[in-house]
DNA sequence: AAAATTTATCATATAATCATGATGTTAGCA
DNA sequence: TGCTAACATCATGATTATATGATAAATTTT
């Protein structure tokens, strides 16, 4: 599960910042060799997080990304929704017009296992990433 | 969340068929215009579902496709599975190393949630979708 | 003002997924 | 045997996701 390629990047790439945030702006350089990501991809990454409010970008000499808010007030939720299909359905079978009025077979019972797992994003802060024990970080 | 659209038609076909098993075998042809799903691409996605298992394939006429396994046998895991990429990793930032022993930073949070989804699918079967309320039904 | 550093963007390439149309293969039946 | 109904498969195309390389634009430093 479950999320597509530029979104782990995304992720990835949110917590190197925020575990890099001290030295000030991070080059997109040295995030993608932390990732060993594609540079000019990772930075059309880093730029759809601008354009969600996510980071902050300063070009020239000093420049980089920044977290534009502090880790404990990002939820994953909003790193991750940039990269998701435009307009996607919650509908386990993908009928067009399930939902709570017309609800399909299995709707009420996946339901709450698609709730779960938005809450998991919603709830789930970057912080929570930063505040793990270190001897089990791997980049 | 989040089957690809191979997997969302597997499972509304082999809805279909449960529903129409007592008719004998069942078309492609019929499933396609009730799915109103391409009829190649879905005999291609049925034939998987036979190599895996799910179904019974005749050909000539009369034939069609059959569930192997009763519906409370099947377990839409089953149905799903031969749609999923080949060597899917569980961790949600796709690092190839995370895992109980060198988990990464949000693998025991994320793993919880991962868990809920996991028994979904191993738990939910199709006779569970038969059991629905017909008035909330739609194809 | 010029040079250096850094992000932004464009054009293009590659791979995977999704889909279509034509043709092959198997089985029942007259 | 030959016809017909049905699944199986092949060749090809379209679309989207992922990636690469070149160039533009912005900012700081000298």
């Amino acid at each position: 599960m479950w999320l597509n390629s530029t979104a782990q990047n995304a992720l990835r790439a949110v917590l190197y910042i925020a575990e890099h945030a001290a030295d000030g702006p991070v080059r997109v350089d040295d995030v993608a060799a932390s990732l060993d990501s594609p540079r000019n991809y990772l930075s059309k990454t880093l730029h759809a997080l601008a354009r969600a409010g996510v980071l902050r970008s300063t070009r020239g000499p000093k420049g980089g990304f920044q977290l534009v808010d502090p880790p404990d007030r990002l939820a994953l939720a909003r790193v991750v929704r940039p990269f998701e299909p435009a307009g996607e359905r919650r509908c386990l079978m993908g009928r067009a017009t399930c939902g709570d009025a017309h609800p399909c077979q299995i709707h009420h019972r996946w339901s709450r296992t698609a709730t779960a797992v938005e809450d998991f994003f919603d709830h789930t802060t970057v912080a929570d990433l930063l505040r793990q024990d270190r001897r089990s970080r791997s980049t």
